[in-house]
RNA sequence: GGUCCUGUGGCCGAGUGGUUAGGCAGAGCUCUGCAAAAGCUCGUACAGCGGUUCGACCCCGCUCGGGACCUCCA
């Protein structure tokens, strides 16, 4: 059942029947940050869509291979093989070292990806571990004629490319309109063709990051760390390749080339792409300047906010959309975000408690099947999480005993939540429910409290609750007692 | 200019040719000493104009609006 999975495919721009090459397993590569600055959260929203995938497919059963770079090196500030080198820049900026730049970034990176309970993927290759992969494709594509040398640069040849192959199968140009939107060479380009992209570049002297190669000291452009490292790890033909839409245009179609003329298959069998965050309408970026940080947006530091939001509920937030949408940043969808994350964590603490009786069965099964079949049909949280609610309704219901459940429901209901809200949707409980002295504690003066309302001392009833919550401790009274929430 | 996406009730956001998305907010009610929590009920939603159809928010065309990519960005 969870196993009958549709896909988007970039390439075909239509839903397709997923069916990985080799039963029961899935390799899938997607383009991790470049860590050269903070990441933003729009950055965050398209691992945790991936995660997301990542947790379903091994939900679904299968053995899943996911691949995540680092790019910590080759990233020029423009796409055009000049420019300074990002890493470069931020390291005379910060006056560090390269690679200290790369510790640092990479660290907050992984540090933000726990916070959102983002899974670590199977394997985290970077771009610097990966030199001599990458300097080997690079000879296989000179070597098979798709690439030529200026002077210590080795640019693909992509006019060449296309008299072959369709170089805008991703993002479905044709190669004049492409040529259309390039400016003309200038004299001063080395490159024959408009868009040629260099896979090797010459180092000046002074430049920080540079590594020997046989057409002497230089770095690796961008494209073909992904290339290199996907084709280690996956092989030349895996399942699903992932980024940001961002990526099509140039980063993937870039990579579809040199895979196929270097093997002469396309890497990946499935493309599927993220769309973007935006705020007010406008794409969040750094360059627009309203990228919000993660920890402004814990912490509410942001000017644009009002107070801050935890990370699930942030997770929550953007599970609340589909992959494929733009999604808009705002407070009020935020607040609204925090609250209907609070409710579903409510609603899945009552489950254990629930009492049983009758024999009534089937309605969480057809509970389930609804989810599954929304995740199968390209993971689309939005619904699944809507018939979460349904539940979430359903267990109100029998807390206050308008619903039975029973016991074999129970346990299924139990299981669906666990499997969908922590294990595939990736949520988690934030609220520390306290230790055992904490709890022990809330129990003496909850029964206190009780005593007051016997005596209807209700003054104090209310001092208690009053000065409980000033602490953030949050009292309900339900028939079979008080009990409380921090 | 080229390529493409998009316009859903107060807000965020799914979806479908003919039966409810869902969350948040709002109103009323139930419960309660009062709250909180929970539940129930409610609200002229599908940019505009045409067309196809027995029937369209969902298909087609046009108009208006918003956005993305074609420079680096997930």
């Amino acid at each position: 059942m969870a196993k009958a999975i549709r896909i988007y495919n970039t390439l075909s721009r239509t839903i397709e029947p997923f069916t990985p090459l080799h039963e029961n397993r899935v390799g899938m590569y997607v383009c991790g940050p470049t860590v050269y600055n903070y990441l933003h959260l729009g950055n965050c929203r398209t691992f945790s869509s991936f995660d997301i995938v990542f947790r379903y497919l091994i939900y679904a059963g299968y053995q899943v291979r996911y691949v995540r770079n680092i790019t910590d090196a080759g990233h020029l500030e423009g796409d055009r093989d000049e420019g300074d080198d990002k890493f470069a820049k931020r390291a005379k900026l910060e006056k560090l070292e390269p690679m200290e730049i790369v510790q640092k970034y990479t660290q907050y990176f992984h540090d933000v990806m726990q916070a959102f309970n983002c899974l670590p993927p199977s394997i985290e290759p970077t771009a610097t571990g990966h030199i001599i992969e990458q300097i080997e494709m690079t000879k296989l594509l000179l070597e098979k004629g798709w690439a030529y040398e200026v002077d210590g640069t080795i640019y693909f040849d992509v006019e060449k490319y296309s008299k072959e192959n369709n170089y805008g199968i991703l993002s479905n140009r044709n190669l004049n309109d492409l040529l259309d939107g390039t400016r003309e060479l200038s004299g001063q380009d080395e490159k024959q063709g408009r868009l040629d992209f260099a896979l090797w570049i010459k180092a000046k002297p002074e430049h920080l990051m540079q590594w020997p190669s046989p057409w002497g000291n230089g770095f690796p452009g961008w494209h073909i760390e992904c290339s290199a490292m996907s084709q280690k790890y996956l092989g030349n033909e895996f399942d699903i390749h992932g980024g940001g839409m961002d990526l099509i245009a140039t980063h993937h179609t870039n990579e579809i080339a040199q895979n196929c003329a270097c093997n002469g298959v396309s890497p990946a069998r499935v493309w599927m792409h993220t769309n973007m965050l935006t705020v007010n309408g406008v794409r969040m970026s750094k360059s627009a300047g309203n990228g919000f940080l993660p920890n402004e947006l814990f912490s509410g530091s942001h000017p644009l906010l009002e107070k801050g939001y935890s990370p699930m509920s942030v997770r929550f937030f953007m599970l609340q959309s589909h992959y494929r949408s733009t999604l808009d940043f705002s407070n009020e969808a935020l607040q609204a975000a925090e609250k209907g994350y609070a409710r579903l964590m409510n609603a899945i603490k009552l489950i254990d408690n629930l009492k049983t009786e009758g024999d009534n069965a089937s309605y969480i099964q057809s509970l389930t099947d609804k989810c599954e079949a929304a995740m199968n049909e390209d993971f689309n949280t939005p619904i699944a999480i809507s018939h979460l609610f349904e539940g979430v309704t359903f267990i109100n219901n029998v807390n206050d005993g308008r619903e039975k459940i029973s016991a074999s429901d129970k346990i299924a209901l139990k299981k669906l939540f666990h499997d969908f809200v922590f294990d595939i949707l990736g949520l988690k409980m934030e609220s520390e429910q306290g230790n055992d002295k904490l709890d022990g504690l809330m129990q003496i003066l909850l029964a206190q409290r009780a005593d007051a309302k016997a005596r209807k001392d209700f003054a104090a009833s209310d001092l208690l609750r009053d000065q409980l919550l000033a602490l953030g401790i949050t009292i309900k009274d339900g028939k079979e007692g008080a009990t409380y929430n921090l």
